[in-house]
DNA sequence: TGGTTTGCTTGACCTAGGTCAATGCAGACG
DNA sequence: CGTCTGCATTGACCTAGGTCAAGCAAACCA
């Protein structure tokens, strides 16, 4: 079982709906799960056998075309929910994107204990309506932004989720941080080639809105001009 | 309130979660409203103050960016539900593509109901758990597929939507219909520009997969072949 | 019944971003 | 310490789809 009193996102992830014995009885259905980075949990198309909570770490939710293009659909922080409850197959493959920590359950158990707690299915209903608003988002960027809108939407949506994610209600704005991702799956997420991803980094250090010290890191330097690029103002 | 013994949509709604007393009390807090073509009924960013089910017709969501450019990011047919319930402004808005009937309920009044009802909650959590998969795949259409792989793929959406909304289980397959929109719609769908849809669809015509009676209609002559194209095969 | 409007198609041209091919550059390894 | 290996960057070129500008046809209307 789980070491549910302890989780470090009790607070934050679906099972804060739950009471204490409540809490208890999920937590003897999962178990927790090391992922590394590159990790598959689950196939693109395959039966829905899983579902968990994100502890810790990054990944990414993706559909990929027969010839090989492949097009990143979510991307998942620690406190969200993965997975496709009640029957189906998953529509969409889950990776780790970094090493991570997850809290698994089977689909049938997880479906079996949240037909008994509406409370449950109730945060699960609001985070899967904010998830589903978020995909719409994504989608007048990819059907209707320039290159440029796209990269920087992306750098502020890191950057706000991390943020987020580490709990720092206190320091809402996260302008150091580290990209859960390489050139290749910022590409796949924004609908560009990792060429088209790099000179447009290039070309927001060259303005001095943001600074890159390795390939991982971003500093955000002028966030108000960053916004003002991507919401194409 | 509707009178929801007789209406077309009751076995295919949400409403079919309920037992008919509790379809009564329901129906006194709905109010049957039409909608014409081109109406409004909410406006992205307003607080969201109303949900509907679809009774009749084909209503676009859509968001707009400050310059103008505008995606359409999802499509409702009948039966279908519309709005964002429990809390928040809504992202995006809601216009009527053609005369409609909807179901209509405050968004407090839907809310306070819901919470009584598991069973309702429970078809709403499904049903928005299949629209974000759609949502989901319709990314993948606009980040990563061409400009006929994305035309075919919407021809076979909307055949598939509208036999599904005819319930037409014994014909699924709707080889002539009406397409519910104009051609900038359909380019704000897909995005792309009213003159590559236009070029798309001629380029299928001669290629005599489909043909165009009129400007609203399609006929489709060779499914195999606008599936191949849409899968990207 | 002929004129106007509205939506669609077509053509000529242009450009954002894709493609292909080096080159650079840091961490891993021997 | 070389050198290898895997990303990332940069440059030169190309093309799918956008833009701009006519035409054209059905519906609308006087």
């Amino acid at each position: 079982m789980s070491d549910c009193e302890t989780c470090v996102v009790r607070n934050r992830a679906i099972c804060s709906a739950l009471m204490p014995d409540e809490l208890t009885a999920l937590g003897k259905l999962g178990r927790k799960q090391h992922v590394s980075r590159g990790q598959t949990l689950v196939w693109e198309g395959d039966e829905s056998l899983v579902v968990a909570n994100v502890i810790q770490g990054v990944l990414k939710l993706s559909v990929s075309t027969q010839d090989g293009r492949e097009q990143i659909v979510g991307v998942v922080f620690p406190s969200d929910f993965i997975g496709r409850p009640f029957g189906k197959e998953s529509p969409y493959g889950v990776t780790a994107l970094t090493d991570a920590e997850v809290c698994i359950f089977t689909r049938t158990a997880f479906d079996g204990f949240a037909k008994e707690h509406p409370d449950l299915q109730h945060k699960l209903l609001q985070r899967t309506l904010d998830e589903l608003d978020r995909a719409r988002q994504w989608m007048m960027l990819l059907g209707r932004k320039t290159a440029s809108e796209r990269i920087a939407t992306l750098l502020i949506e890191i950057s706000d989720r991390l943020g987020a994610a580490g709990c720092s209600a206190i320091a809402p704005f996260l302008d150091k941080f580290e990209l859960p991702m390489d050139r290749q799956q910022m590409g796949d997420l924004l609908g560009l080639t990792i060429e088209t991803v790099s000179r447009q980094l290039t070309k927001l250090k060259e303005a001095e809105i943001i600074e890159l010290p390795d390939r991982r890191s971003v500093v955000i330097k002028d966030r108000r001009r960053l916004e003002n690029i991507a919401t194409a103002a």
